[in-house]
DNA sequence: TAGACGTGGAG
DNA sequence: TCTCCAAGTCT
């Protein structure tokens, strides 16, 4: 009998394997360790829709901060939001925390798929990963570098995300019994490292026998995606707001739900995504304006004035007034921390 | 189900 | 400067 797909990969995995601060080397037995599921689930929630290189200092530091799923579940929601500033995506860190207090409250992470599946932050993905990489079980993991291997090696060319079941069968099928985290991690190093999205390393793959995208010629083509809808261009404005000769600035607590939700900022005029903010400020008085940052989002770009004010009084709703030489242990979201270099840069 | 939801790096 | 997108989830 030929050698099978998962085994060609295995082989290879061995030779390839990224080594990341959160992996076992390829062939590693599980640790007996409530850390080891802890490490792996803090490493797959960061790794949402997050590049590694991103991941890598945050991990360390959570880590570092909190060794255990007990010590993170019995930490601060300001403090988790604070340490997440900059990684982006915030419900996954409010669900983060959820989700540790659920984990210590039933004494530990569960094994089953199923079960990690009903934890608050964790989808079809993340639970099948943990299952897999935390626990040995056999479980289709599917991301997307496993969704562009796939679809390549089978030459699945119907467009996403109409053909994600598809895609899942496949890999259904060619997911082996044993090795399981080996094999997932497998499929994605190779997915992130061979078989890349633009310009795919054919003649390096272990698969490149086995590839009918590759034969039929131009794998890069595969998988086919939807179109993408243009992103909306908004307004709105930033108050840095100081008193006591500039040494401390406002800051509010945004709502849970919606952009940055839970994080510190600075308050603003209310533009959203979906409007631009309305250019009234909180307080009248003598506003100096500092200039603009632009930034990105995914569903809009936002080009955010900064005005600024010295006073005595206090601003209306709920807030703090934090020291301007500790702002970066404020943990501002990185838009909010560009127009606070902005502000600091101008104000001097 | 399609849209909301961040960010920084690559090309 | 600009587009694309990276280990998705939630509603």
């Amino acid at each position: 009998m030929t050698a099978s797909i998962s085994d060609h990969l295995l082989a290879w995995y061995d030779a390839h394997a990224r080594e990341l601060p959160w992996r076992l080397p390829p062939g590693t037995p599980l640790p007996d360790d409530p850390a080891w599921p802890y490490r792996v689930w803090l490493s797959e929630v960061m790794l949402q829709q997050t590049t590694v290189a991103a991941v890598k200092p945050y991990f360390e530091k959570f880590t570092r901060v909190w060794p255990t799923v007990e010590a993170l579940a019995a930490a601060s929601d300001e403090d988790v939001m604070a340490a997440w500033a900059g990684l982006g995506y915030y419900s996954r860190a409010r669900n983060l925390l959820k989700c540790a207090r659920e984990v210590v409250a039933r004494g530990g992470f569960p094994g089953e798929e199923a079960e990690l599946r009903k934890l608050p932050g964790l989808g079809d993905y993340t639970a099948a990963a943990i299952a897999a990489i935390a626990f040995g079980r056999r479980a289709v993991v599917v991301d997307a570098n496993v969704e562009r291997v796939v679809a390549r090696l089978f030459a699945i060319d119907d467009p996403l995300p109409g053909v994600r079941k598809a895609i899942r069968g496949a890999a259904d099928a060619i997911t082996p019994d044993a090795h399981a985290g080996d094999f997932a991690q497998a499929m994605m190093d190779l997915g992130a490292q061979t078989c890349t999205t633009r310009s795919p390393r054919c003649l390096l793959c272990p698969l490149r026998g086995d590839c009918r995208a590759l034969a039929q010629g131009q794998p890069e083509r595969l998988p086919v995606k939807p179109a993408k809808k243009a992103v909306p261009q908004r307004r709105g404005t930033a108050f840095w707001i100081t008193r006591k000769g500039g040494t401390q600035v406002w800051l509010v607590t945004r709502p849970a739900d919606g952009m940055l939700g839970g994080m510190r900022a600075l308050p603003d005029d209310g533009w959203s995504a979906q409007a631009n903010g309305s250019g009234e400020a909180p307080l009248p008085g003598q506003w100096h304006d500092l200039g603009a940052v632009r930034h990105g989002f995914t569903h809009a770009k936002l080009t955010l004035e900064v005005r600024a004010l010295e006073t005595a009084y206090i601003p209306p709703g709920e807030g703090q007034w934090w020291p301007v030489s500790d702002i970066d242990a404020a943990g501002l979201a990185t838009l909010f921390a560009k127009a606070a270099r902005l502000a600091l840069a101008a104000t001097g």
